[in-house]
DNA sequence: GTGAAAGCGCTAACAT
DNA sequence: ATGTTAGCGCTTTCAC
């Protein structure tokens, strides 16, 4: 079996307390008798125990990541500034993905509830779906940050919330396409909800009648396919262009879906149209170093990640239970890096 | 405080082992008394507390997935299908990345020695830098899996092992490009430490001497840029081309860094010959969709992770501890979508 | 079918 | 400086 302290307890004729002082190096103990246990530790292999560790001392120091998908440049970027945030502070992160399943999403944030992690930063598929594990989270006390959901009235002051502004987001993009004279727009939409896509749907087109002029735009409901996000992009460029012949601009949601998308027109050898502007809703190396030059909009994920690790920092190291935060970060439109060059 | 099964057992005026019973559903307890644990579990909002569980059972049905990145679609891959056959034996999965960080690779390492997983699946960087603590798990009985890494003598029989047939991959490969009148390879390296790198490019020379008749073959040493492993492809293209201007094919180590070098061809607007071919030695959805055709080798991710967890599982359920084991997959030449149209 | 009790490995307050 | 002790939450064997 394992070697526990017991075991070096014994080795060494000391007690565990003893023991644990000198693994831990703390509190009083003389030098030649953390050596000695050091030492036998060493020889008998001990291994810490986590388990133990954590249910004496009540918490884990490890933070769990809820995304969709990894291998997603956007979701892999804000990793990157999440676990340095958390890593100036002593956690550790744990990452786990769903891949978009349902199940898999719900089983996930049901573990979250069994305090194996400190907190949790979630990237949910909808509150529809979630809700109400959520809402449970939220009620035993754990430290939930939800990563850009639309916020829905039913579960309001029941997370704390990091996102874009997404309503600014779209209304300096659209100013900008306005200013550059594109008149036929399409924007791809993702339908999980038939009432929540209605709702996004009708809430874009507000904010597009505002600051787009006489200009048209058009939504494409997107067939995901689950077995690679590129795949999602590839079917639907073409369908969006015969749909909508005289489209000047296509906005992606991110840049995978963009991705697909231009690898159809390749694969199937279509021309794309030299006054086709295609614009991506955030900004990974997929876009920055396209071949096809791509207007993207930056959300800002280092902000996302550091606020999102704030915030459940702060309730693991507050007494009260604090009510829901907020945290809503601007976005920069980014030029594309060159120009467009395909003849 | 949070509630456990002892508050519950208060409650229902019955004792742990019966609200044990009945949260687990198991052993012998009658149905009206479940339904009443239950409902107090429900009421009370009962947590199970991992760490006791943990404790007391001696496993964590966790596996934790080690990768130097996450973005990469390779990776994503690899996760994609041993995720799969983990969930298929109940197994949650946990993946933890050290960005290439040589601290943070040994410390998760470090992790993994504390049960709080049963099983790791992990791509080391080097066991130069990691191959004592991959000793001390297979000492204490850890079942690790690691992807990839050639053997060194060191440390064989110390761990379990699964990998492509990088040699025969190579061959195959090598005897393509001859086959099609190829005659200036360059392959891109990363130099870890002078003595791995030289023994490998040795060992890749004497393939290709074999193989690829009167061919050359160049090795070029990227400098590795930890902030995007696009940018490590970036700055490699031009300088190779500088280098060796009449090259005629490249091969890279995997898409992203292959990516990053067609980016840095667009980007300073330099056209890429059309008798250049590119090979990129893993085959992801970056490959498959590039602008430019490329030939690539696929590494059969999908066993990897499949054979990869059946290792570990094999371990967690063994009485005694097996010998090392091994598995090594075929690759197979992936030949591109669409040909050479980039005028 | 249910309860009593031991113990998984560890830490920390308290006693010496 | 070191030892004693209690207990974190849970499961499981063994009585009854």
């Amino acid at each position: 079996m394992a070697v526990t302290i017991l075991d070096i307890a014994k080795e060494t004729g000391r007690t565990c307390s003893t023991v644990s002082r000198a693994l831990n190096n703390c509190g009083r103990i003389s030098d030649k008798v953390r050596e000695e246990i050091l030492e036998a530790a060493e020889r008998l292999g001990y291994r810490p125990n986590s388990a133990g560790v954590a249910l004496q001392k009540g918490r884990t120091n490890t933070i769990a990541v809820l995304l969709p998908e990894l291998g997603n440049p956007f979701y892999a970027d804000l990793l990157h500034y999440f676990k340095r945030a958390c890593a100036a502070q002593g956690y550790d992160v744990a990452v786990y993905d769903y891949e978009y399943s349902r199940e898999l999403e719900r089983h996930l944030l049901q573990k979250m509830y069994t305090g194996f992690c400190d907190g949790v930063f979630a990237a949910v598929s909808s509150l529809e779906y979630t809700g109400d594990l959520i809402k449970r989270l939220w009620k035993a006390h754990v430290p939930v940050t939800i990563l850009g959901t639309s916020q829905q009235s039913d579960f309001l002051q029941c997370y704390d919330y990091v996102s874009v502004d997404h309503c600014n987001a779209l209304a300096k993009l659209f100013s900008y396409l306005s200013e550059h004279g594109k008149r036929h727009a399409v924007k791809t939409e993702i339908c999980i909800t038939k009432d929540i896509s209605e709702y996004v749907k009708d809430k874009i087109m507000g904010i597009f009648k505002e600051t787009a002029g006489q200009a048209t735009l058009n939504f494409y409901d997107l067939k995901p396919d689950n077995s690679s996000p590129v795949l999602t992009g590839i079917s639907a460029f073409q369908k969006i262009m015969k749909l909508y012949p005289e489209t000047d601009v296509i906005i992606a949601r991110n840049g995978m879906e963009l991705y697909g998308m231009l690898a159809s027109s390749r694969e199937r050898d279509i021309r794309i149209p030299d006054d086709l502007m295609f614009i991506c809703c955030d900004n990974t190396w997929l876009n920055q170093y396209s071949s096809i030059p791509i207007l993207a909009i930056d959300q800002h994920t280092e902000e996302l990640a550091k606020n999102g690790f704030e915030m459940i920092y702060r309730r693991i190291n507050s007494e009260k239970w604090l009510p829901a935060d907020r945290f809503i970060a601007e976005t920069t439109t980014v030029l594309p890096k060159f120009s467009n060059n395909n003849k």
